[in-house]
DNA sequence: CATAATACCTAA
DNA sequence: TTAGTTAGGTATTATG
């Protein structure tokens, strides 16, 4: 008998802490990997740099405070060159837009008394320089029907403030004011509000009339939108629900990312001295601060030579602290020991700084400058100057926004350490931590802490994986291994304190685990495309990028729909949301449930929502509202009724603006699928492929923006037609597929639909191979597709073969998409091998399983292969501390009351020790601890004959 | 003990 | 001051 445990390889890329190898003298080991990889770095730039000979003068230090000796000629941003205002444009690469309340900057537009809203926006220059730019003149506004109780004596002094107002275009138009007033924007914080009937803040008064945004909604008013959704009567205000900064950049075509140009003659430079008076004194760090009108700036459209990228600097870092033994380290006694630094140039391979800041003695490390400190104090000091310095663009690492970042800030705060919590490109704004919960369907209740980083944008890798992937676990080190197959140095949390404590040696290796923590976000950030791909979300959505992981999916479209509603002179109403009834989604046709020992053809509606969107015409300013026909005496054929009774007009009456975005989007895609076949430069191709991506994300999301009840612009009647007319066409599809596809008709069978999902029918064709369900299958496409209007499309997309399938959203198959000779892949949908609730044996079980019935085609072989696992795990022939579980803990434990395994477990954790407990929204791997009532007796029982899982696997 | 309610995660 | 949608399978917990 074989007494032995066998060892189960973990699933999915996670690896417990038990089977890792443990070092547990470290002093003997060679350098590790990463150390060689880290010196190798050093070479190349060495390499480089004989042949550049690029370093910068130390000249063009920046005003902070000196860091000691140890500056670095290459922290510096390349030297500013002369610029003469009058001659040179200036052009950046924007990458961050806010707003603050500031004073009246002769020269500029805008009131010329009190406080004057003022839009900032940072970016970089193609040379790398950095700068800030103050627009002046742009007020925030909503609009206001003239008839939705707007108190006439508001109107009356409206029309005395402007009568003296200094923007000369607004006199013109006065006349206007009387028919719609433009007020404040509510997102104005101190003393100012919003029309609510409330108090109006007098310097708003003055600036509000911008003419050309007056003209829209008094057409808007004497019109009527004829086809509106929403008439104008019931809302109290338009567009007064629209952030400041979004209402800009609509207004002035900029999207977020983009490239503004400064013209010559236009702008000022702010310079360090106060010599001029009537110059503002410079208040960033940035190389060149510059103001100017809002109506001077040039925005361009990110195409052609637009869409290049600036050298950004990204600056990715980690900290490390000496906790006390089993407790999770607190700013307020726990010191910051290690602080790892790697700084990249957007666009380049590798980092070009690469350093550690240390508390005590270090020894060196090729490839890495180490910066050694007394007193901890110094070292925050210097980290703050260092920042500063280094001047970052991005800042990335892993857990920065919850961990790192707060630690530094709480506890400079706690030693005293002055001028520390200054992180952004703003000398006078002091970075300090808010509490904020975010909460969503898509995300479930996320508590954060935000840190403002004037004109740096925070980019914390964990926040983006927790965006956009689905992982089983979120530790860097999971994470790294899943898309790097690399893992983090191998140092024990607890043992940090006592490399600390140890000597030269003991501190250096803790130093190379600090750096490889450092390096790693970089190098996933690389891989992933992040920059890249959220840049170009922001470019095609138009919202700025710190928007993209600190707000949800609606802004996006509310992005787009401002900037569309805005050319067909529209203005967008504020809803009062509230949550209602749900509408009807999708249809799952029952499947005929089996393995099919034949090719099944698979046949695809692409884009099937934005298609129905565009086909019929479906859009707010397009749907009629009961009563509308009549009223305006529409013919049958200017309108249609949709499957759920929903009337909308036709493009030839009005086109909609949801349709118009869609086109646009998936036309873009489809040129910049174009230009990425032609592309050969491998950074560019990222770039388009980055952008086809987002164009395609942002036109799904239209349809569930529109269905967002607790949202900006819910409408029922268009979501809800969306699925009636998906319903319609599915059923279709599958009657003319199985009508066509007769033996009567010529063909060798009966053709059967035996599932669809929504956008989808799975076809028996009677067709013995691969190349003849394509076929048939290509054509049943075509033909299908010519019952439907366009641009509604029926794709062939692929065959299973075989098929195996279990249930409505549970299926397998071989996929043969690229060649009929060769599978590209086992596909698995809604399996256990596919979800992330499952303990890693029974995924492993069923993978292997599944594999036997489709790739060898034993079914057989995989009821003895359940079997065996089954009685091994029965027999008690594995390693049952092997066996672990993930599970999802999405609610405190309280919530739960602890009546979840993995609850109770979290509460034993923290009880046991505080610092390694699960927090909200961790994954908590943890082993059996007991079998359910009623396990023994199975056990007992003739388990060998069991062809079902042992229960054991989902306790 | 049977059934309903709920939690979780996925398909599309 | 902010949040994309519905359909649906499977396991666990609550309830009579």
């Amino acid at each position: 008998m074989d007494f032995k445990r066998k060892k189960i390889a973990p699933a999915g890329g996670f690896s417990s802490s038990q089977t890792k190898k443990k070092k547990t003298d470290w002093d003997d080991d060679g350098p590790s990997q990463f150390e060689e990889e880290l010196a190798f770095l050093d070479e190349v730039e060495a390499d480089m740099a004989m042949e550049m000979n690029d370093t910068y003068s130390t000249a063009d230090v920046l005003p902070v405070d000196k860091l000691s000796e140890n500056i670095s000629p290459k922290w510096l941003r390349p030297p500013l060159p002369p610029i003469d205002p009058q001659q040179d444009c200036i052009c950046f690469h924007q990458i961050e837009l806010d707003h603050y309340i500031g004073s009246h900057i002769p020269g500029m537009l805008g009131a010329t008394q009190g406080p004057v809203p003022i839009i900032r926006t940072f970016g970089i220059t193609a040379d790398g320089n950095s700068v800030c730019c103050h627009i002046h003149g742009f007020a925030p506004y909503f609009y206001v029907p003239s008839q939705s109780g707007f108190k006439q004596e508001h109107l009356n002094e409206f029309k005395k403030e402007l009568n003296s107002a200094v923007i000369k275009d607004m006199r013109s138009n006065k006349d206007n004011i009387s028919q719609a007033v433009l007020a404040v924007d509510i997102c104005m914080k101190e003393n100012m509000y919003g029309y609510h009937g409330k108090k109006i803040n007098p310097f708003l008064k003055i600036t509000m009339a911008l003419p050309r945004l007056i003209a829209p909604a008094k057409r808007l008013l004497e019109q009527g939108i004829r086809f509106g959704t929403f008439p104008v009567h019931c809302y109290q205000a338009f567009e007064a629900n629209i952030d400041f900064e979004i209402r800009f950049m609509v207004d002035n075509d900029i999207v977020g990312c983009n490239w503004l140009e400064l013209p010559a003659g236009k702008y000022r430079i702010r310079n360090d001295g106060d010599s001029n008076n009537d110059t503002a004194k410079k208040m960033s760090l940035a190389q060149l601060e510059v103001d100017i009108s809002w109506a001077d700036l040039i925005s361009h459209p990110a195409e052609g030579e637009w869409q290049k990228i600036a050298p950004l600097r990204v600056l990715s870092f980690d900290i490390e602290c000496a906790g006390r033994k089993g407790i999770f380290p607190e700013p307020d006694k726990d010191p910051v020991i290690q602080i790892a630094n790697m700084v990249m140039r957007q666009g380049e391979k590798d980092p070009f700084v690469r350093n550690v800041f240390t508390l005590g003695t270090c020894a060196s490390i090729v490839g890495s400058q180490v910066l050694c400190f007394e007193k901890e104090d110094a070292l925050l000091k210097a980290w703050a100057e260092f920042v500063r310095i280094i001047d970052p663009d991005i800042i990335t690492g892993y857990n920065i926004q919850n961990f790192d970042v707060p630690y530094l800030i709480n506890r400079a705060h706690t030693l005293k350490v002055g001028n520390f919590p200054f992180l952004g490109r703003m000398r006078n704004i002091k970075s300090v931590i808010r509490d904020s919960s975010f909460q969503s369907k898509q995300m479930g209740r996320r508590e954060n802490k935000v840190i403002n980083t004037e004109g740096r944008v925070q980019f914390d890798l964990l926040q983006v994986l927790l965006r956009d992937y689905k992982l089983r676990s979120y530790t860097l080190n999971a994470v790294s291994f899943h898309f790097l197959q690399e893992q983090k140095e191998d140092v024990q949390h607890s043992i940090i304190t006592d490399l600390q404590n140890g000597n030269e040696q003991t501190r250096r290796r803790l130093a190379v685990y600090c750096l490889k923590d450092a390096y790693l976000p970089l190098r996933l950030l690389e891989k992933l495309m992040c920059v890249i791909n959220y840049m170009e979300m922001a470019r095609v959505t138009g919202v700025p990028l710190n928007y993209l992981l600190s707000r949800g999916q609606q802004i996006k479209v509310v992005s787009q729909l401002l900037r569309q509603a805005m050319k067909q002179d529209l203005v967008m109403p504020v809803v009062k949301s509230e949550g209602g009834e749900d509408y009807t989604g999708a249809t799952v046709i029952e499947p005929v449930k089996g393995y099919y020992d034949v090719p099944i053809a698979t046949l695809d509606f692409s884009s099937l929502y934005p298609s129905i969107m565009m086909a019929h015409n479906l859009c707010y300013t397009t749907l009629l509202q009961s009563g509308s026909i009549d009223k305006y005496g529409l013919k049958p054929e200017e309108f249609i009724k949709t499957p759920t009774g929903d009337c909308f007009v036709k493009s030839s009456v009005r086109k909609g603006l949801l349709p118009e975005i869609l086109e646009n989007l998936l036309s873009a895609r489809k040129r910049a699928k174009t230009e990425l076949k032609k592309e050969t430069d491998p950074f560019k191709q990222k770039v388009l492929d980055g952008r086809q991506l987002a164009l395609k994300v942002s036109a799904n999301s239209v349809y569930g923006f529109t269905g967002a009840q607790v949202g900006k612009l819910p409408c029922l009647e268009i979501s809800q037609s969306v699925t009636g007319f998906g319903r319609q066409m599915i059923e279709k599809t599958k009657q003319l597929v199985e009508s066509k596809y007769t033996l009567t008709n010529g063909y060798k069978a009966d053709a059967k639909v035996i599932y669809g999902d929504t956008d989808s029918v799975m076809c028996k064709l009677g067709v013995q191979t691969v190349s003849e369900a394509m076929e048939i299958g290509k054509e049943a496409a075509e033909w299908v597709s010519s019952h439907f209007t366009p641009p509604i499309k029926l794709e062939f997309e692929k065959v299973y073969f075989p098929y195996l399938l279990i249930n409505k959203k549970r299926y397998a198959g071989l996929y043969f998409s690229s060649s009929a000779k060769t599978h590209d892949k086992m596909d698995c949908k809604g399996i256990e091998t596919v979800r992330r609730d499952n303990c890693p044996l029974v995924a492993n079980l069923i993978n292997t399983c599944l594999q036997k019935i489709l790739i060898d085609r034993d079914p057989m072989g995989a009821v003895e292969h359940a079997k065996d696992v089954i009685s091994d795990l029965l027999c008690n022939r594995i390693d049952i501390s092997q066996l672990v579980i993930t599970k999802e803990l999405t609610r405190t434990a309280d919530e739960y009351a602890g009546k979840q395994a993995h609850v109770e477990l979290a509460e034993r954790m923290r009880k046991r020790d505080p610092g390694s407990a699960p927090n909200l929204g961790d994954r908590v791997p943890y082993v059996i601890i007991g079998a359910a009532k009623g396990v023994a007796a199975y056990m007992k029982s003739e388990h060998k004959k069991c062809e079902n899982l042992c229960p054991l696997c989902y306790q």
